[in-house]
DNA sequence: TTTTTTACTAGAATCTCATTCTAGATTACC
DNA sequence: GGTAATCTAGAATGAGATTCTAGTAAAAAA
């Protein structure tokens, strides 16, 4: 094989944005299964062809919003742990912006969390672990240090993640799907105060 | 309406379970979106006709399962949160049991894990926030003798289950999605005591 | 510039199911 | 035994995902 430039046009991320967009909006309203390609097409203005051409199927369009929402999401914490100069602020920037992200994204985050991968193609599976991998290694890399200092608990690796994300993720899962609690921002403190008392190593 | 018998028949129960237990097998090896009703009647060995007589829809399957399996796993609960007798016993009992109800019924907690209720009818979903609502009352019922008398914190009463459940949740649908990680019962004790660290209020 | 290649658009035709419908078999209850 | 309901069957229908063929237009090559 030849290596061989692709030459996207010019016109053609925005036109993939417009469908993930369309296809956020008909999933928010109507539900996955209920959404139908016509649906997106009608309200992103593709044709047919176009959409089957950029993303192969409907579980392609459902896949790629998925993957750019994670993108997003993992990118936006990144961004924030790299300001943080001591284990407590960066365990509690790890619920605080989930929080924050969460309310300012509502549909996507709803999406984000009511799909589950499962029903994704193997190759959106592959990228989307690949993904994981790759956030929860640089994640780890920001906290090592730390760890190694003894300013926080040294676990199983496995376990970091439920024991800090796992509280707040379930709190907003709950609350996206509309039962009335407290919207995230006004029990953040208490995910971000149960956070580090299960991490911290000092009173 | 004058009440009247609804004449149940013999062998009703058991055709409908052998469905639902077709349609755990079909969702797991194939998928929901994949499993074809065909599937579920060859599988079952019950027709088209029966299955929509049953269940309404395929939708109608799949809501049936997922809410008998959480009646299931909630009535385990129970059971074995009445033998307890401190508030740390009970706290540690909802971490381990749920890890021990995950490991012995992996697929159907693959299924309820995986499943989001948002693609259920609006009859389903309000009667699984109805069992939902039933289940937890009959929780803090347990609970609230101990949380009165100081042996766990007060906080806001929307935070106790993610606190104490949101963790082991979280690690447990990850290791059932098939992530290479140790199986719950070996991490099982650092969830229960993350939980009963979260919830003491005595050192 | 002209040509050629390739990305991209379009939407009609196809094909795979979920669901509906009609008919008939079986069981509970009198 | 009568009869009314539950339950079983599977063919017919219809919705909608996907495929296919035919183009259009931008980029690369000439």
């Amino acid at each position: 094989m030849t290596s061989r430039k692709t030459a996207v046009r010019a016109g053609t991320a925005a036109r993939q944005e417009s469908i993930l967009k369309a296809a956020l909006d008909c999933f928010t309203g109507l539900g996955v299964d209920a959404t139908t390609i016509e649906d997106i097409c009608r309200e992103s203005g593709a044709s047919i062809g176009s959409l089957y051409h950029h993303f192969g199927s409907k579980e392609g369009v459902a896949s790629g919003l998925f993957i750019d929402g994670i993108k997003r999401l993992n990118a936006d914490l990144l961004k924030k742990l790299a300001r943080c100069r001591s284990a407590e602020a960066g365990v509690r920037i790890v619920v605080m912006q989930y929080c924050d992200w969460v309310t300012k994204h509502r549909e996507l985050a709803r999406y984000l969390l009511n799909s589950r991968d499962i029903a994704f193609s193997e190759a959106a599976r592959a990228e989307l672990k690949q993904i994981h991998r790759a956030h929860i290694i640089a994640v780890f890399q920001w906290f090592a240090p730390f760890v190694a200092a003894g300013d926080m608990k040294r676990l199983p690796p496995d376990t970091y993640v439920p024991i800090i994300s796992g509280p707040i993720q379930d709190y907003t899962r709950h609350w996206l799907a509309g039962q009335t609690q407290a919207s995230p921002s006004k029990v953040k403190l208490v995910f971000a105060d149960a956070a580090w008392n299960a991490m911290r190593t000092r009173a």
